[in-house]
RNA sequence: GGGCCUAUAGCUCAGUCGGCUAGAGCGCACGCCCGAUAAGCGUGAGGUCGGUGGUUCGAGUCCACCUAGGCCCA
């Protein structure tokens, strides 16, 4: 009787001891005439018809583990292939009796540690068959494929042979079918315990707790992997890498790994690099007098193999923070990308573990992995990639590190050619922004031109407290490694608050007041601290920009050498002014119907600049006393000629707003002055200047 | 196939304990300006909150399933 068996691999054959079949399959002995032939039941029709056998019959039929522990001879050799049962049998392919080679996959090798059974590997490092192999001894695996089939077939042990297409692993770097071996290795036992009680992944698994997880869910990641995650085999068969401190006894090849072994190398290593494991032997760096401690022999050869890279990147904590006088352990931040999971942040962490029993980092960020702008992983043969370098060298490394601080890492970052045109308008918005202000405090120090705080113009004080709510946002943002909300805080308050309201309403007052007025002098006072603290800001992303404005400010704007030198800015609760916000954002709500009105009247062709606008107000309640107080600064806050404000019971012209505020436009009044362009009746009253206004006739005057 | 994660305007992001007529900036369209000019200002149009069910007086938000994508495994 013969168990019929099927494999794509006839070179895993000389390596055969044993036969599965399923514990819950029903398997039949079918008489063929010539011998009765053992193949799972289901399977009978199909087997026999590839063989090609009509005439067969179905003596027996029977369950798996009625076979269990039965013994079949090996094709070549003296030694018994033992049928034993397992899961994975299945009936898709070959006869349901699968042919098991411990030593060459890791399925057959835990069936081969559940029996028991040897695991001969007759295979040598180079793919050729060692003596283990028999006649096939010395041949390389394709050559000996065909001579195997050959071989059984001669002694009329093949019942069939054909090509098949399969999936079949192979090496993703030299594209050759892998050949699966099962050689010694050094682990480093997960459950070994490394203190009473405690083994080291659950003394892992409880480190994770005390380390702060950003993103929070990533404790749930990495806990779950260190729990599933197998011993950690720390050997590697490479001519290159560290060496792993391990010497076998030359004579009865017993390991020798003692405390003074391990620090004699330890020793050796840290004189003379890890390079001294290669060109030293075994009597220069042992202790005189080193016994095999099981037969006594003083002669010792070297491990060949090396660490794993994890294990190296892993320990560099312990290399690095506990060596360095500047440095401390554990490190405040790890941050890498998710990948790492089951790489450095675990290595790290198990090493830790074991050398210190605490974990080494006390917060880990992962990232996401750059995607293109579906959302894709970027590959070569999609053309979707993004090369950074390509990036810097044509916009600059700020626009590439603006990407990375404006992108939400906690999940894939996506990045192409419009999401870096978008990052570049905002950074180009943040530079010029700077670059204005920069330009309009030329001729102010601040030690002699500065205003007192009490004696600025409203709107000067008001920007100064926004100013500190945004530091205090983008700081607590930023401790908190939000960094893109603290990118977009920062550029929304170069657009939204300077661009477009501050600094457009400063204008006037920057350009044409006298040089040294309170009025210039408040706004350059409030300008020259909203820069610098705005610099100091942005110079964590955009190190680069921040820089170069720093080394351009104007004397005296620059406390430090550099940019990367100063403070963080401190938020300043003396400049916080709630009543101020809550009155301003009136004003804004305001300041938007009066913008909506005069886009209306551009529309008409009744105007172009809002400078030839003159704005009538009608409003009710506590907005009506707000603008009467506020009405001699309207022009300025409106950007316009003229504005007044009326009772909204003296509207007289058709409701059109539902709000309790009406806008009127008109053309203003008077001519356009030609110094400062606001529109004035009294243009031409001045005799010695007949082209401007009466503002600019006694700014002029005061020069 | 399994584990974890992601999905809100064209783009990047907000959106708290379920109360929203879903916001912002950019881009876009239209216009203005020419003392920030490879700039600046204004107005406007853009959304079935990936889909389908469910819970609820009420869902972008909670639950289930599905789809698409990412990382790690098998």
């Amino acid at each position: 009787m013969s168990l019929l068996i099927w494999t794509t691999t006839p070179w895993t054959l000389p390596a055969n001891v044993a036969i599965a079949l399923h514990p819950r399959l029903h398997y039949a002995g079918v008489d063929t005439g010539v011998e009765v032939l053992v193949m799972a039941h289901a399977l009978v029709e199909t087997v026999m018809k590839e063989l090609e056998i009509d005439a067969f019959e179905v003596m027996d039929e029977f369950l798996g583990p009625e076979l269990e522990g039965m013994r079949c001879s090996h094709p070549w050799f003296d030694r018994d292939s033992v049928i034993v049962l397992a899961d994975y049998v299945t009936l898709d392919q070959g006869t349901g009796c699968v042919h098991i080679a411990p030593g060459h996959g890791q399925e057959d090798y835990l069936t081969g540690l559940e029996y028991d059974l040897p695991s001969p590997m007759p295979v040598d490092d180079l793919g050729f068959f060692t003596e283990e192999a028999g006649p096939f001894a010395g041949m390389s695996l394709e050559e000996a494929n065909p001579r195997i089939i050959d071989d059984l077939d001669e002694r009329g042990l093949l019942l069939s042979s054909s090509l098949v297409t399969h999936q079949y692993p192979h090496c993703w770097r030299c594209k050759k079918p892998v050949v699966f071996r099962a050689t010694p290795q050094w682990f480093i036992a997960l459950d070994g315990n490394v203190e009473e009680d405690r083994t080291l992944r659950g003394a892992a698994l409880q480190a994770i707790k005390d380390v702060e997880w950003i993103p929070d869910w990533t404790i749930n990641r990495i806990g779950s992997m260190v729990e599933k995650r197998p011993d950690w085999c720390i050997s590697r068969q490479r001519a290159w890498g560290v060496p792993l401190p391990v010497l076998y006894c030359k004579k009865c090849q017993k390991e020798l790994i003692t405390p003074d072994s391990l620090e004699a190398i330890r020793v050796m290593i840290e004189k003379d690099g890890a390079d001294s494991w290669f060109f030293r032997e075994p009597e220069d760096f042992l202790p005189p007098g080193t016994k095999c401690r099981d037969c006594g022999s003083e002669r010792f050869e070297k491990e060949t193999d090396i660490l794993d890279v994890w294990f190296e990147s892993g320990v560099s904590h312990l290399a690095v923070l506990t060596d360095r006088e500047e440095l401390r352990w554990p490190a405040d931040l790890y941050v890498e990308g998710s990948d790492q999971h089951r790489g450095w942040f675990q290595s790290s962490l198990l090493a830790s573990i074991g050398v210190n029993g605490k974990p080494p980092y006390r917060a880990v960020i992962t990232h996401g992995f750059t995607v293109d702008g579906e959302g894709r992983k970027m590959s070569k043969s999609l053309g979707n990639a993004i090369d950074p370098q390509e990036v810097y060298s044509r916009s600059g490394a700020d626009i590439l590190r603006m990407w990375t601080a404006s992108t939400d890492y906690s999940s894939d970052m996506p990045i192409s050619e419009e999401i870096l045109s978008r990052v570049t308008e905002a950074y180009r918005r943040i530079r010029n922004t700077i670059r204005f202000m920069m330009g309009n405090i030329y001729d102010f120090e601040p030690d002699r031109n500065a205003v007192q705080y009490e004696s600025m113009e409203e709107i000067d004080r008001w920007m100064l407290s926004r100013l500190q709510n945004l530091v205090w946002r983008v700081t607590s943002l930023m401790d908190r490694y939000l960094y893109h909300q603290a990118i977009q805080a920062l550029h929304l308050f170069c657009t939204a608050d300077l661009s477009s309201l501050y600094l457009d309403i400063l204008k006037d007052r920057l350009y044409t007041f006298k040089a040294d007025s309170a009025g210039r002098r408040s706004a350059q006072t409030a300008i020259s601290r909203i820069l610098s603290e705005l610099v100091v800001m942005i110079a964590p992303v955009l190190p680069h920009t921040a820089e170069e404005a720093w080394l351009s400010m104007p004397e005296g704007h620059r406390p430090e050498e550099s940019v990367h030198l100063s403070s963080w800015p401190e938020y300043d609760e003396s400049l916080v002014d709630d009543g101020l916000d809550e009155k301003w954002a009136e004003m804004l709500e305001v300041r938007e119907d009066v913008y909506r009105k005069i886009e209306e009247a551009r529309q008409d062709s009744i105007l172009g600049t809002s400078l030839e606008a003159l704005v009538r107000i009608y409003a009710t309640g506590t907005t009506l006393s707000l603008l009467e107080n506020m009405e001699p600064q309207l022009p300025a806050i409106f950007i316009v000629s003229q504005a007044e404000v009326y009772d909204l019971a003296e509207f007289t012209g058709e409701r059109q707003d539902s709000g309790d505020v009406e806008v009127v436009i008109e053309r203003a009044v008077g001519d356009k002055c030609e110094r400062c362009w606001n529109y004035s009746p009294r243009v031409g009253e001045s005799a010695e200047n007949p082209d401007v206004c009466e503002r600019c006739v006694s700014a002029l005057s005061e020069e």
